[in-house]
DNA sequence: TTGGTTTTTGACCAAATGGTCAATCGGACG
DNA sequence: CGTCCGATTGACCATTTGGTCAAAAACCAA
C-alpha cells in the first residue's frame, strides 16, 4: 500500500498524467481534462506555463525539473505531484499545440474568396508567430530533432488535415482562381515563411538590428510575396 | 606538474580545443588548424562527423560524450584527447558551419542578372538542405535555443555579408531590374523557405507520404514562387 | 633494439538530475 | 474545534554524465 493519501493511479492516468496524484480516478471520467479544484487548475496551468517557457528555450533534454519548478515558483516534488514525470509535461504540451497549431488552417473556408482565404491564413499564422513564438519554438525543437514524441500525430492528425485543405487549393487553382501551384508545398511555404520569424528571431534580429520590427514588416512582405505567387 | 607526456597546453589552446594535448603548441603556429600526424587529421575529422549527427539529431544538451564516441568508434577518454571538452566540439562544428552556409550568399554576383542570380542563390541555398542537412538542423537547434553561442558570429560576420548583399539587391530593385521588396526580408524568406526542407524534414514526409521526394519538387516550386516574387 | 613521443584506455570522481517517500501542512466542512 | 483529505516539502536515492588520471600500448626515428 501507497503511503499516499490518496490510492495509486490506473495506468492510463500514470501515462497521460492528466490528474494529479491526490485526485482520484474514479471519481468522475471527466475529471481528467477538468482539475477537481481551483489550486489544481492554478497549479497545472503555472507549471504547464513554466514548462512551456524551459522547454523552448533549452529543448527536452536541456530544460531541468528544477528550472521548471523554479519557475513555477513551487518545489520539484511538487510537480511531480502534479505530473507524474517531466516527459507527461512535455507530451502534455505537445498535444495542447497541435490543436492551437493547426486552427488557422481549420479556418480556411472552401466557399470564401481563394486569395482572400489564403492571405487570411497567412495573416493568421504569422499572428501566431508574434503572440506565441514560445509554442512555435517548442515546437520546432520537437520537429528538427525528428518528432520523436510526434509521429503520431503528424502522419495521422496532421496529414490528413492537410491533405482535405489541399484538395480546396487545387479546386481553386483548377477553375483558374488562383494560379496553378502545387497546394502542398504552398501550404509548407506558409508554415516556413510564417514560424521562421518566431523561430529563428534572434538570427533575424541580429541582421535587422535593435530599431526595426521584424513581425510588423514581415506582415506586409508576405502578403506581397503570396499575393503575387497567386495571382491567376 | 603533469603526469601527461606534454607540457600543459597554453590558455589559447585549452579554450579552442584545436589541438590534441600531445601536441605542443610551440611546435609550429598553424599547427592549430593544420593537425599534426595524418592520425590526428583523420580522428579529429570522425570526431566532428560523429559529433554532427549526434548533435543535430538531439542538441547539444540531448548528446552525450559516449554518444558521440560510440558514432566515432573511439572511447571517451579519446575524445577528449583530442577535444578538450564537449562543448568545444560543439563550437568548433558551429564555426565550421557559417562558413559554408554563407557561401551561396557570398556568390551573389552583383554584376549579373538580377533574376538570374536571386534564382541560383535559392538554387544552391536548397542544394545545401539537400546534401548537408544535419549542418542545417545543428544550426536550427542552435538558433532556436537562442543562439547561445552564436550571438557575437550572427551580429558581426552574418549582419555584415547580409548588409552589403541587400545593398546590391536594393540597388536592383531601384534601378527597376526587379520587383520592389525588401531586401532583408528577401533574403529572410530564401532562408526560412530553403532549410524548411531540411530542417522539418519528418514533418514534410510525414504530410507528404513515402512516395513524394519533397526537395525535388521544392526546386519547382521555389522556383516559380521567387521568379513571379521578383518580376518587376 | 632502444628510447622517447604520441595515442589509447580502464578505473574513477563529483556534480547534476529525474524521481520517491514519509511526514507535515492547511483549509473546508460537519 | 476537530477531522479528513488534498497539497507541500525536506531528505534521500540511483543513474547519468562530463571530465580526470596514471598507466599501458602503439608508433617512430636513430
Amino acid at each position: 500500500m501507497r503511503a499516499q493519501a490518496s490510492p495509486p493511479k490506473d495506468r492510463a492516468d500514470r501515462e497521460t498524467g492528466l490528474v494529479p496524484r491526490g485526485a482520484k480516478a474514479s471519481d468522475t471520467a471527466m475529471a481528467q481534462h477538468n482539475p477537481r479544484t481551483r489550486i489544481q487548475a492554478k497549479n497545472r496551468e503555472t507549471i504547464l506555463d513554466a514548462a512551456l517557457e524551459v522547454f523552448s528555450l533549452h529543448g527536452f533534454r536541456g530544460a531541468t525539473l528544477d528550472m521548471i519548478a523554479t519557475e513555477a515558483g513551487l518545489s520539484k516534488p511538487n510537480l511531480l505531484y502534479y505530473f507524474p514525470s517531466k516527459e507527461a509535461i512535455h507530451v502534455t504540451l505537445l498535444s495542447q499545440l497541435m490543436d492551437t497549431w493547426l486552427d488557422p488552417l481549420r479556418d480556411l473556408d472552401a466557399d470564401g474568396d481563394p486569395i482572400a482565404e489564403l492571405r487570411a491564413y497567412v495573416r493568421r499564422k504569422l499572428e501566431l508567430s508574434r503572440h506565441y513564438p514560445r509554442q512555435s519554438r517548442l515546437f520546432a525543437n520537437e520537429i528538427v530533432q525528428g518528432a520523436p514524441r510526434m509521429q503520431a500525430a503528424l502522419a495521422s492528425d496532421l496529414k490528413t488535415l492537410v491533405d482535405e485543405k489541399s484538395a480546396v487549393i487545387q479546386g481553386w487553382a483548377k477553375a483558374g482562381r488562383i494560379a496553378d501551384v502545387d497546394p502542398h508545398h504552398l501550404i509548407f511555404s506558409i508554415w516556413a515563411l510564417t514560424q521562421h520569424y518566431a523561430d529563428f528571431d534572434v538570427q533575424i534580429r541580429a541582421v535587422l538590428g535593435d530599431a526595426r520590427d521584424p513581425l510588423a514588416e514581415a506582415e506586409g512582405f508576405l502578403d506581397t510575396l503570396f499575393t503575387r505567387l497567386l495571382a491567376p
